[in-house]
DNA sequence: AATCTTACCAACCGCTTTAAA
DNA sequence: GTTTAAAGCGGTTGGTAAGAT
């Protein structure tokens, strides 16, 4: 069977967008709204695929976007998710808004293995953290990856040389085991929030009501933060 | 000042999931 | 129930700015 393209790749452009072609797209969705992006670049006179078009207003030109650096707490929110959800970016960009997943995912690739490592450590297990390894997050030039470590070392501790541990006493395994044990009068067939497994109390930060085992509705979805609320 | 290296980020590609016919 | 198109997602790549030599 086979796929059919998503676009007519021929008469396309490719590449970085122009502010004209930005211009385009904002005054359009301005104008009709986020609807079919198949059609939306025909519509909006742009030489450009819908998925082009659906990524770049996404990832750059929706104005609810926050620009800039990640926050402390931002930077925590992450650690956190990532620990149980894994490179599920766009969940994890759910809980931080204005943040995209493509934003969140090119920090973690980046920032992510050694300053996640010691401050998933310090989040997960306080007692243990060690403070020196927080010069992690500043790599030295012996130290820091080349752009290809880092995007290869994001599921790896990463830095050490052959022989010499930088932190020998540090346990750095983050491998999250299944979820605590509920208590015992919670039935196990409910799903479990997420925000629960964060250790979180209903109504804290999470609008499911549910199933912080107290609750008592199934939900299993969680709203969006509000501005400047974090797990 | 020129060149090289590193880090960052925007964008693309291909696969999976979802919804409609 | 099956097929197909569209949307969404995650991995990867390429360009470039900033810093080092």
């Amino acid at each position: 069977m086979g796929r059919s393209p998503c676009c007519e790749k021929a008469h396309t452009n490719k590449g970085a967008w122009t502010k004209e072609e930005d211009e385009r797209l904002v005054a359009y969705i301005r104008a009709h709204g986020e609807g079919c992006w198949r059609s939306l670049p025909k519509a909006a006179g742009l030489l450009r695929c819908g998925k082009s078009c659906r990524l770049r207003w996404m990832n750059y030109l929706r104005p609810d976007l926050k620009r800039g650096n990640f926050t402390d707490d931002e930077d925590e929110v992450i650690i956190r998710l990532h620990a149980i959800l894994g490179n599920k970016w766009s969940l994890i960009a759910g809980q931080l808004p204005g943040r995209t997943d493509n934003e969140i995912k090119n920090y973690w690739n980046t920032h992510g293995s050694a300053a996640a490592a010691h401050r998933a450590a310090a989040l997960l297990h306080p007692a243990t953290a060690v403070p020196a390894l927080a010069s992690a997050a500043k790599p030295s030039p012996a130290a820091s990856s080349s752009d290809d470590g880092a995007r290869s070392s994001s599921s790896t501790s990463g830095g050490a040389s052959a022989g010499e541990p930088r932190c020998p006493d540090l346990n750095l395994d983050l491998s999250v085991g299944p979820p605590p044990p509920p208590p015992a009068d919670t039935p196990t067939s409910r799903p479990v929030c997420l925000c629960y497994r964060l250790g979180l109390r209903a109504g804290e930060a999470c609008g499911c009501q549910a199933d912080h085992p107290s609750g008592t509705q199934g939900l299993r979805y969680f709203r969006p933060l509000e501005q400047g609320q974090f797990i």
